[in-house]
DNA sequence: CCCTTGACTTGTCACCGACAAGATTGCGGG
DNA sequence: CCCGCAATCTTGTCGGTGACAAGTCAAGGG
């Protein structure tokens, strides 16, 4: 029983502009051609996002929280960072759209209670990781914490702006290259 | 003796488009703006760029032209990587505007020359280093220098999108993320 | 049965990127 | 000296976009 005229516009919108993302990326995607896509007139989307940047919070929102179900996915069934690792660059990989936009507060409302709560999680889910490894592997816990979110984030980047292909396989890469940080665990 | 009418308007563009990303991020950029910061009627720019795109390509080229005379000019200096590492970050930081729009292809003419040159002189000047490191240290060439790209573009990127500043030096914070990847040299 | 509230539409404004056409300037050949 | 030419910049315009204001419409509680 859809509640209303379109029945979920904001859902039917946020997978629109994940469509539009991939297609045009982040830069050229606009609310207007949103409605058209999901057949609502130009100034639907507004009521449920507020903003342009209201959309964009919402769906970097989705994508922490994707990110951190992921990753304590990942923790349950394996100890090692370098698996956790390979999740957090197959997740950038996969959901390309979401990832582009999560990392870019300029494009977002900055004090989005959701999006600061599924950031934490995310966070908190990849800085557990680390700790598993125990200190004597790592040195200081929170120097551990930054090398390893940055190696995985930057491998991610790298390859999604296309600065990294050169025929490997991503994940088989992302793997070799996770475990030169602390070690094949 | 100023060649022209305004004198150098490319130059003074290029300048201008780095205040203005500086304050309003790399989408909150447009040509009319530029041209009214210079002085000059809304098309002025065009003819020096042909498009917006233009414009991001010759900045993202200026920017990958700067990293590569500071990589180099490190790496005549020590032969030490973690510094080679320090020199990525802090260019980072410092000309955030030229880095941000370096790694956004979606906003080049992706077959530019100078863009490509620039990029790949960086490019060598940073996979220079990692070999410098000797082959017993790094296992694998190809897969240590992925690995060194990421955590230093990894670390820069989280740096400069706000989400690693919890009151360290960067640069401090930086030396010590490197020394992580290859130990302390 | 109405009327409040939330969901969406219509209309409008200033701004932007791209393009076309014209004006201005400097320069070199005759 | 000056004429033409090319590079540089201006003016005018078009379709598209984000934001806002005001109106319309459906559902559900009183």
């Amino acid at each position: 029983m859809p509640p209303y005229h379109h029945g979920d516009l904001r859902r039917a919108v946020l997978a629109a502009a994940v469509d539009a993302i991939t297609e045009h990326g982040a830069a050229g995607v606009s609310l207007r051609d949103l409605a058209r896509r999901v057949g609502v007139s130009h100034a639907g989307p507004v009521h449920h996002f507020k903003d342009k940047a209201g959309l964009l919070t919402a769906l970097a929102a989705e994508g922490f929280a994707l990110l951190a179900d992921a990753l304590i996915s990942t923790r349950e069934q394996t100890d090692s960072f370098v698996e956790l690792g390979v999740t957090y660059v197959r997740f950038a990989l996969r959901h390309r759209a979401h990832f582009e936009v999560m990392f870019r507060p300029d494009l977002h409302h900055i004090d989005d209670p959701n999006l600061a709560d599924a950031r934490d999680r995310a966070g908190a889910a990849l800085a557990g990781g680390v700790e598993a490894l125990g200190e004597q592997r790592t040195g200081d816990q929170r120097t551990a914490g930054v090398a390893a979110w940055s190696i995985v984030h930057g491998f991610a980047t790298l390859w999604n702006t296309g600065n990294l292909d050169a025929g490997d396989d991503p994940e088989e890469l992302a793997r070799r290259v996770a475990a030169m940080l602390f070690g094949a665990d």
